[in-house]
DNA sequence: TGTACATCAGTGAACGCGCGTTCACTGATGTAC
DNA sequence: TGTACATCAGTGAACGCGCGTTCACTGATGTAC
């Protein structure tokens, strides 16, 4: 931590390829944010360091140490999204797509906790409207599988928005506590990521049902749920 | 912000009463927390400077500035269990109960945000046992609400803490993703904070009767939900 | 009741540090002739 | 193919800043006689 890893002294990139050292300096801030544990330990010089490049060069590719933060949380959210889209590869069902999804996005979050934290506890004032983070791969993709569960006749029809707002809320709420205090008596927590997942898509679906108690509309619920019994 | 917030000089307080400068501190750190609205930003000098006090006084109360951060957010669970138990105050259904402690959970993480954030997103390398988290006012009123459901036959009997701990891991869920992405279309906070609380309680339950399927269980837990139909 | 004295809550000044950012620069890379 | 030159990616040194923390101190508070 004290001993900066510093890097041979990096040759100079030919003209047209000023996006490659970019591409580098992200890497290396999600690698210091990994490593030091903590978004304030992350500085400019730190990551030059490890670029092995110096805290001057970061200013030609981006505006300020904010910009770079920005870069770094895109970055990883279109991790996430790759990770939760080959998580649920060939599979079938609708509803296991779904929980593989779930799976893989707090599976990601502990892999890369200071990033993660980073990314959601992070209030940008201006600059992040709705749409940078509705607009995610991750969040397509959940959102197109809750609509293909919809058309499964596992959730009621209708906007998927709120229903994908709430599963993101289970799965964050569980990631972040597993990160947060990981010394509660959690149990497995894989196990548990997939208790809290399945109990917020089972609980949407029936509290609508309750609202017209009929034991047939349970059962064939079930039925679709669980095809084999 | 830039104008310190300097207030008139303190008188000294009398010998024995250390202790009340040590909880204006707390205070004061609180409030610190809340108008420059980040851990980063709320340092020993502007504290200070908030009791009217100068920075090494700070000294005589915290070892050091975690011990202090470390006392704030102790002070802030137990406010979280006050609001919680007064919320539930008088009230006779234990599923009634327990959904309005939730939502005062929730609505404490939102009018105390910046606070909420540093006591749930801070990673306390030692000295933060789960008995430290488990034995707070919050968590003992939020388990024997639990038993009491559990008793009233709406939840298994068994162990309260893992419904426990995945009950608080769906209120932190909505609650943080509230304060961090409020731009997000979440709709009334109060409303979707109930949908995630709720579906977190039914999923539970409803998780556990699809392994054994019987409808009459279904209808006759629904009953006992639902006294009214 | 009056005086000398011990205590210790709070002070004032200063320390060393790492930070984000700036500036004029250097010299390898690519191009025009 | 060879030379002069423009470009601009990366440099080296420095800036001003606010931070956590320390130290010897001051002087009001409470006590012993």
């Amino acid at each position: 931590v004290s001993a900066e890893p510093i890097a041979a002294r990096r040759r100079r990139s030919p003209r047209g390829s000023g996006d490659l050292l970019r591409g580098e300096i992200i890497a290396a801030a999600r690698e210091c944010l990994t490593r030091l544990g903590s978004a304030d330990a992350v500085s400019i010089r730190a990551v030059a360091a490890h670029v092995g490049v110096t805290p001057p060069s970061i200013y030609r590719h981006f505006a300020d140490k904010d910009e770079l933060l920005d870069a770094v949380v895109a970055d990883m959210f279109a991790d996430i999204g790759e990770a939760m889209r080959r998580a649920s590869e060939g599979i079938a069902n609708p509803l296991e797509r779904l929980r593989q999804q779930g799976l893989a996005c707090v599976r990601f979050a502990r892999a890369n906790a200071e990033c993660y934290r980073l990314a959601t506890m992070n209030v940008r004032t201006e600059a992040s409207h709705a749409d940078e983070v509705l607009g995610t791969e991750a969040f397509m993709t959940i959102s197109g599988t809750v609509v293909e569960c919809m058309d499964a006749g596992i959730f009621q029809k209708g906007d998927p928005l709120p229903l994908v707002l709430e599963l993101w809320a289970a799965a964050h709420g569980i990631a972040s506590l597993l990160i947060a205090k990981p010394y509660l008596p959690w149990g497995d927590p894989e196990l548990v990521a997939d208790h809290v997942l399945r109990a917020a898509a089972i609980g949407h679906v029936v509290a609508d049902l309750i609202g017209d108690p009929d034991p047939e509309k349970f059962a064939a619920w079930l039925a679709r749920v669980h095809p084999a019994g």
